[in-house]
Parts: C-alpha cells; structure tokens; sequence
DNA sequence: TGAAAATGAACGTATATTCACTTATGTTTG
DNA sequence: CAAACATAAGTGAATATACGTTCATTTTCA
C-alpha cells in the first residue's frame, strides 16, 4: 500500500492558512503564501482540497468546531442556570481571547463569498446549545422572554466587540474588568 | 465650457458599489460590476477616482459621515441622561435596519487591506460623542463605572448583531421587541 | 468646433490551478 | 530478504484566468 494521506499535513496547511491569514488579512490570503507557509509546493495543496474555496471552507469547519467543543467544556449537567451562564459566558470570553485571530477569521469568513449555504448552515447549528441553554433559562423564568436566537446575538455580540479592543491594544482585559462585563451582559438578559 | 463632472454621478457610483457589495461581499467587489451597476464603463470609474481603493475610501468616508449626521439628529441638549440615552439608541438601530447594507460595509471595510490610517482615524472620530455622552451618563452616576471605549462598544455590538439578523431574515424586529432590546441595553450599562 | 467626458477593448500583473515528472512507501515475487 | 514493481504523494514550472488599469477613439455639450 503507498503511504496514506497524512491527517496530520491537513492540520498543519490549517495551522499555515490561519497564520498567513493574520498576518495578510483575510483578503489576502494566497495558495502559494500558504504553501510556503506549510513547507509544501503550492501543487501539494490541492492533492488535499479541490481548490481554494474548499481550502478556507474547512478551516472554516474545523475551527468552528474547536471553538465549539472547547466551549462545550464547561459544561455541568447538574448546574443551576445562573451558574451555567456563567461558566458559559467567561468560558465563551477566555476562549475567545486566547486566539484572537480565530474568531476574526470566523466572523469575517461568516461574511465572504466563500461562505456556502451549507457552511453556514453548520456554523449556525453549533450555536444550538448555546440557544437550548437561554430557552431553558427563558422556561425557568431566569431570563427575559425573547427569541432564543436573540439572545445569542445579544451575548456574543459584546463579546466580539471586546475581543476586538483587547486585540487592537484599545483596552486591557483585567479580572475585574471581566468580571464588570460579565454582569452587564447577566444584567442585560436577565428578567 | 465642457460639461462639468456631474456629482450626481460619484452618488451613482457609490450606490452601484454599495449594491455590488451586498450582494458580492466586500472582498469580491470588481470594478467592472461596479461600473455595470452603475451604467457606465470601466474606464469611466477611473475619472472619478483615481483607483479601486480611492474609491472604497472614498464610499467609506461618505457612508460613515452620512451616518453620523443623521445620528446627531436626535441630539436635544436639554434633555437628561436617560431621555437622551433612549433617544440615540433608538436612533442607532433605526439608522442601521433603514441602510443595514451600510452598516455590514462599515463593519467589513474596518477589517478590510484597504483601511488606511487617515480613514481609521475618521471612522473612530465619528463615535467620539456617543463615548462624550456615555462619560457624562458616567459622571451623573446613571451609568456604570467602566470606560467609555468599552461601554460604546458595548452598545453597539448588539445592536450590529440585531441589524445582521433581521437583515438575514432571521428576526422580524416589531416595534414590541425593540423596546425589549432597548430595555436589554439599558440595563446592560445603568449602574 | 474644441475640450472634457465617456467608452470598452487591450494590456499587464497577480495568482489560482494544472500536469508532467520525481520521490516515497508498501506489496509482490524470485 | 532484496529487488522489482505499483500506487499515491509531492513538486514547482508552466498555464489559464481573473481583474485592475490604461488609452486610442468616440461622444457630448457649451
């Protein structure tokens, strides 16, 4: 048998898109850039994905996923809801802030020609728990009676916004600035 | 004398390109369907502007200053904190759900290779009495003590995100749940 | 009629993609 | 066990394509 497709080269061309990505925008991004990034000839890319729009499609897929399942950590069966809001929010926040670039990219790509029906169909259902865990706040009369949908965009829209300052050097994120946010957000859905 | 540069037709431009990236994205705006979109040829945009990215700047400027004038019109300097606060706030979101293929340029251009310094500093000028207002909300001790960079930034993430759902149809935004997220936002920033 | 506006085919450049060839690795065979 | 083979991965120069920009020519208007 020839050697088999090593899972690991996709990991690290992700590795290298996600690097040139930060540093030339995402606009800029290059096959060639890539390669080099991932110490490959550019004709290596495409032995992996069919072309470019696949290439960003699943790093798309696959960072939405992490950004997921890290999120999903937190996570307690037996919790109260305003705990589990919590755990959720801060966990949401850290991971945000410890890469950046991720959530830029995944913001910026939500809105790219490259976005497919189906992409976004996957990005908008890994918010699902996220939405599951409001309407059972909303049913337990914790939280305000809105749209589930609603409310997600109403806490991560916050949330973006400082990731975004913290990103720029606009503003330095302390625990109790963290701490400050967090019971806005708390405040603002709460009933 | 020969026919002077018709101003209309920069408008006509800028609506053209407006509309070429609502439905392209920003990063798949091309000159020629620009130039299409707006009747003319291709060579006729060169006229105007002296290249693909005078004339992004150049919509940038002229979107982000026709937002802020209207903006302002809700300022009545008589009134207190909390009048005024609802006042711009409502008018933030009604601005942003009557243009919402504005605010998503706005938001995209910001992110975008062709920011260049001069404009970014335009863009950050714009929202300069909205933190005024907010430091004074601050100071009169209506709003919480944190500064006035995040608390904006905190108000207009949601609303962002309110705008990017009804403009996706996701979310039909009544009179009734504006108030709602109205009363979110408030009591996400009052002390 | 002259000067500027407008045109759009042609040009140059950047970059995505291909492909003939090389290299690596597992399988078969003597 | 090693030599020959088969198959897929890997390469990067060459090619195709897309797109910004130019410019010789035509149109418009005072």
């Amino acid at each position: 048998m020839p050697k088999p497709r090593d899972a690991h080269k996709v990991e690290q061309i992700f590795g290298a898109a996600l690097r040139v990505v930060l540093q030339e925008g995402f606009a800029g991004l290059k096959m060639k850039d890539v390669a080099q990034a991932a110490g490959l000839a550019t004709g290596t890319l495409y032995i992996y994905f069919k072309d470019k729009e696949a290439l960003i499609d699943a790093l798309y897929v696959h960072l939405k996923q992490a950004k997921t399942s890290q999120l999903m950590q937190a996570w307690q069966p037996g919790d109260p809801f305003p705990v589990m809001f919590r755990k959720l929010w801060f966990n949401f926040l850290d991971i945000s802030l410890r890469e950046p670039e991720r959530m830029i990219f995944l913001e910026q790509f939500a809105r790219s020609p490259y976005l497919s029906p189906a992409t976004k169909a996957l990005g908008d259902q890994m918010l699902k728990p996220v939405e599951d865990l409001l309407a059972w706040g909303i049913g337990q009369h914790f939280v305000a009676d809105v749209p589930p949908a609603l409310l997600v965009s109403q806490l991560t829209g916050p949330i973006f916004e400082l990731v975004k300052l913290h990103f720029d050097g606009k503003l330095v994120l302390t625990d109790d600035l963290k701490e400050r946010c967090f019971q806005m957000a708390w405040n603002s859905i709460r009933r």
